[in-house]
DNA sequence: CGCGTTTGACCGGCGC
DNA sequence: GCGCCGGTCAAACGCG
């Protein structure tokens, strides 16, 4: 099948990504019809459920000042710049579960309540050794039925079947 | 037997 | 200075 494309949704590009500001709530809603169901068919192949997942965002690269903007106080001539290059995408599913395989192996490493939630946080880590991308799980406050996945950092491991 | 999963405790950062 | 929140690791257990 056409290679074994897992295609994660960590795409090397984030176009789209760099406009956004760094906040955590810029989940964009596409339309159910409009998204690429193919990449999806390998997530569903073997789980029988409908979710859908439609939600991107992307935060900052390289960018400490994500917690709360306001005082972004630039000392002149004092700037630090951490390349620490952590892509984040937070994908929005529809499912009652929130645990899919995307073609990677995740091992579970925390679980956390947030305060903002009455729903736990799950964090997961990729299994891989050398691969130290981090996905982080969380149910949607506003909508139970709706779980956001947030993927921290690229993977570095070849495509895995 | 290996590892994936689970819960708790611990730590760091920042706010007040 | 202390409190709060979020995040990570560790140990133990169960299951495959």
């Amino acid at each position: 099948m056409s290679g074994d494309n897992p295609k994660p949704p960590h795409s090397p590009e984030s176009d789209f990504s760099k406009q956004w500001p760094s906040e955590l709530s810029q989940y964009l809603n596409f339309d159910d019809d409009q998204w690429s169901y193919d990449d999806l068919d390998s997530f569903v192949s073997g789980h029988a459920f409908s979710h859908k997942t439609e939600a991107i965002e992307v935060g900052e690269v390289g960018g400490s000042s994500t917690h709360h903007e306001g005082s972004s106080s630039i000392n002149d001539g004092d700037e630090h710049e951490k390349n620490e290059v952590k892509d984040r995408v937070a994908f929005k599913t529809k499912s009652e579960i929130e645990i899919m395989d995307d073609g990677f192996k995740w091992r579970k490493y925390g679980k956390k309540m947030v305060k903002n939630s009455p729903n736990p946080r799950n964090y997961y880590r990729c299994s891989v050794e050398g691969c130290s991308v981090k996905k982080v799980v969380e149910r949607d406050k506003d909508d139970p039925r709706y779980v956001i996945t947030t993927y921290v950092g690229t993977h570095t491991h070849p495509s895995y079947s």
